[in-house]
DNA sequence: AGCAGACTAGACAGATCTGTCTGGTAGGGT
DNA sequence: ACCCTACCAGACAGATCTGTCTAGTCTGCT
């Protein structure tokens, strides 16, 4: 059925609804918006909502899978000549992102703290990101010639989520040169004036 | 008025609903648990809910202030001799406290990610918390003889939030060697043996 | 004795939430 | 001509939320 051309390429109204959950469920959190606001910020009519999510916690789940995409997404378009110089890049990238005026923080790690329960639907994709993020971090310090790249890549998770937090909720600017440093150190990348 | 005998004990009323309210908001979180839940288990009128506390938000600032009351008393009540030890003991009491099975992740970061706007009261006592926490960091380098206490702290403080947001969405007990490998070099006190 | 304050039980208002349902329009494929 | 799908507008049910209010009990101080 949806054999336009090709492919699927979303109807337009469910795009609407995707774009617009995706911008207030960041900046305003999960819980706090509700279903006749998005619809409403979005143009559409409430059956048509329902027509392409069942329930709002599938909206919630696309909204994380988008995010995940989105990241992906950035996270292949940096360039860089080399593993090392790539890793460096996306911790580069997040510091940038989250010096940000509109930074409210890591929407996984917020998402989460809005669903207790480990087994949700919305809960597994999150973890599905922070998979996809440490097998990144995992393959690209392998490539480095890293001897203990599952270890390092916790490591660097770590200062994943270290930096996402205090970007929201201390000063967003200060842990950026602390984080490249840490991130030199921890891939063995430090030059003797990098001292921390 | 509340001239008891000295100081005011806090009546009994106000304390079952601050400890329900702290139970119910840690593990399901603020938006999810509404008043008549919490007065419900609480045992406790509405009217009296409503007499010491002018509304929900207020309940709410007063849970981040009582977490913050016990971390810092499980702070001060772990015992070691010197500044170094005593850093190390704060971080292995996390990864203690992270790996126990009613962990539901850093509460202060998981109510900031219900409170989108940091000049909201509750995101205030929140940055209190964090403000403390930083400045027992900074006070116990400064003691250990940390040429620049200040910038360990802050990488403290993401080896800290790291922790706290891996042990709740990921593993909880993979990151504690690694965390207290990372503590002990941000710190200046890897042995040898302790590569990392 | 009398009064103030802490407390209980629960009705109530008004808003808001999710999800369903009715009814109607427009366009594309067959 | 026909139908299917996507879409819009909005009423509606039923639950739940916060916060107010009435009405009455119990305790301890003065």
């Amino acid at each position: 059925m949806p054999a336009k051309t090709s492919n699927a390429p979303k109807s337009p109204a469910r795009s609407r609804v995707l774009d617009t959950a995706t911008r207030l469920f960041y900046t305003e959190g999960v819980h706090s918006v509700g279903i006749d606001r998005i619809i409403a910020e979005a143009g559409v009519a409430k059956a048509t909502f329902y027509h392409h999510f069942p329930a709002k916690d599938a909206l919630v789940q696309a909204y994380i899978e988008e995010q995940t995409r989105m990241q992906r997404e950035a996270a292949e378009q940096l360039e860089a000549d080399g593993p090392r110089e790539k890793l460096l890049a996306v911790f580069d990238h997040m510091g940038r992102v989250g010096g940000l005026a509109d930074f409210r923080g890591c929407p996984f790690i917020n998402a989460a703290a809005e669903y207790p329960d480990p087994a949700h639907p919305v809960r597994r994709s999150i973890e599905d990101y922070r998979t996809w993020f440490r097998e990144l971090m995992r393959e690209l310090l392998t490539e480095a010639g890293d001897p203990d790249a599952e270890r390092t890549a916790d490591l660097l998770m770590l200062i994943r989520d270290g930096l996402a937090v205090a970007c929201d909720l201390d000063d967003p600017v200060a842990p950026r040169p602390l984080v490249r440093d840490a991130v030199l150190r921890v891939i063995g990348g430090a030059r003797d004036g990098a001292e921390v």
